[in-house]
DNA sequence: ACCATCATGGTAACCGCTTGCTATGGTTGA
DNA sequence: TCAACCATAGCAAGCGGTTACCATGATGGT
């Protein structure tokens, strides 16, 4: 940033421009305190002319916290993340609020820092997204950072990711991974399938664990029995779903449908089958999970859980500004499946394999 | 925001613990005045112990100028707006900076307030990302806030946008938008195609024009007669380029191939043309720009004209940070056209039509 | 006519950090 | 031994708002 120290104007220009005090401008900008008509139209009026933007650093530091709220992603591109980033940033737009973004690139330590940084800021709320990993240390070090920012005047809110513990201050806004899974694997049971294939998901991870937990008991719900060698855990990226999925048909996959675990995973799933020159939904029904627009430009369209993501965010984002003591600050929103070309009844029994 | 008056710990706080001024602090924390190594060790310690993270907020008014930088984009889900937000943000964060997010939602005016809002928020830079009105009061206004920002210590950078004018303190990083459009409507022309339908873009959008310009150039290079008739101006979305080709088709379409202004207008344009039973690339060549994932997810796969958007971001974040009469202030990332199996020779002369 | 009350506006003490300038003890050179 | 320097550290004046508290003139009740 260039060193010189620009001028600006100052809250004490429109002051001395309409003849009042800095505290009478403040007020008039800040609008908690009554000022004569009057008096407030010459000051509008000053700062108009003079093309007055008020220094929101000092305001924060007078105020104690800043107009901001800080929002921690993965990855910025990942529409999942990025539709929930709408979300808070729109909502935040409305409240006035400004939205610092950080990407954590999936690292819990990197996570943390930036929890810090947002700290630093005095963001008023900062927002966690997505999945959490299920690690003893860092829960305790996120705990302290809940604390501490509580401490600070500051809100911690986890959006779509389970609470950090009990008596925590933090609130939360999450939707229902374990139901959808439960939901879509219930879907594949019911068109006949009974050998599904679970591809994605990093080990640990919260989001993963629930839809695993989910399709789990969709399973046992129904009598079928459960099948380690089915469940495949890596990544929630194309790339893991399609390597994986190579591999399996390589070795011989003894399956009629695979429950990928978002749809990212299902993208990669489609391309190995396309390099194997399997059919979907033909010699292999695939469901995924998130509902992002891939979903719909897939071919054959892909059957997947709808989570609304964007008011995911909105929730979070108004999360961040409400009280501490609010009754419903934790809140779940609802998933539901949609249907499309992706599953059909499955074949017959058979190994599956490349070519 | 709860407008509890947070303790937090302070600048003071860690002086005490360590037995120095808060000068001294102030100094190990900026690593910027000699302090004797003992010193420091104890500051650290301190700093440590205390968990202190330091007022980000205090540290800017001191300082004149936020570690932050401000990003203006239309729409935070749009790859093309991802990326380079995503290299904004790596870069930002490698920096050291944080980095402030708004979207605009296409409104010139809303756009204009957000520069305002950064500018409150003493950004070290603000971005502008992604094609300009070509609005002669919208410029005049943007002119001014240039002038008022740069005045105030901050750059105004235009990512992938043509200059404000002349004489006006802004830096630029952009792509070749012509010269790309150029290349690939070359090779649609090479393989053989004389009527090419150009679908999408804002009118007076920078983007479309230069685009359109580009495609325009090559024609003209070809020895191709203009056609008025065969460009349809509208949107940068999937939803655009499907109902654009929908209806031409309706109507009878008496071109070989399109060149989709975007990927995104190249998805509508697959869909469209998938409704109406007609294939790609056999009946209809397809070409889009930008390169984004959906370019590859698409079957058949589009070809298309690769932007380096991240580069581009990253670029833009440095930017922010380089002292204003740095040489290369203004520079341009090339593009390159990538081709996959959108495109093949034109079947026949023949209108095609929906069916 | 007189004092309490109200509506406005001003004064000034912060908010937490930076930094120009000054102070101090220790070296060093003559 | 003494002056001239260094290397460090502290002092205190900001940076640009906010707001508790006080001042003032107008209004109104009796």
């Amino acid at each position: 940033m260039p060193s010189s120290r620009g001028s600006g104007i100052t809250l004490a220009d429109v002051a001395a421009a309409s003849g009042v005090s800095t505290a009478t401008v403040s007020r008039v900008l800040s609008g908690n305190y009554p000022v004569a008509t009057r008096t407030k139209a010459r000051v509008t009026e000053a700062v108009a002319e003079l093309g007055y933007v008020m220094n929101a650093n000092a305001r924060a530091l007078a105020r104690s916290r800043a107009a901001t709220i800080g929002i921690v992603v993965q990855d910025v591109v990942d529409p999942f993340f990025g539709y929930i980033a709408r979300g808070v940033e729109r909502r935040a737009a409305e409240l006035g609020l400004a939205c610092l973004i950080m990407a954590s690139q999936g690292s819990k330590e990197r996570e943390l820092e930036l929890v810090d940084l947002l700290r630093a800021h005095r963001a008023g709320g900062v927002i966690l997204v997505g999945g959490s990993a299920d690690d003893r240390g860092y829960r305790t070090k996120m705990a302290q950072r809940a604390r501490a920012l509580a401490d600070e005047g500051g809100n911690l809110v986890l959006c779509g990711r389970p609470p950090l513990g009990e008596g925590l201050p933090t609130r939360s806004v999450s939707y229902d991974n374990e139901g959808g899974a439960f939901a879509i694997t219930s879907h594949l049971l019911a068109r006949g399938h009974r050998r599904i294939a679970y591809v994605g998901g990093p080990h640990r991870l919260s989001t993963h664990t629930f839809r695993l937990a989910g399709h789990r008991r969709a399973l046992e719900q129904h009598g079928v029995a459960w099948d380690d060698d089915l469940v495949h855990v890596g990544q929630f990226s194309a790339a893991f779903g399609r390597t994986t999925l190579t591999e399996l048909l390589r070795r011989g996959l003894d399956a009629t449908a695979v429950f990928a675990a978002n749809d990212a995973v299902a993208v990669g799933v489609y391309e190995a089958a396309e390099d194997a020159g399997i059919s979907v939904p033909h010699d292999l029904s695939v469901v995924g999970y998130d509902d992002v627009p891939v979903a719909t430009q897939l071919r054959p369209r892909l059957s997947t859980v709808s989570v609304p993501l964007e008011e995911l965010g909105r929730r979070a984002a108004e999360l961040c500004i409400t009280e501490s003591d609010a009754p419903d600050a934790d809140s779940i929103v609802g998933t539901h499946l949609v249907l499309r070309d992706s599953v059909s009844a499955p074949r017959e029994a058979r190994i599956l394999r490349a070519g």
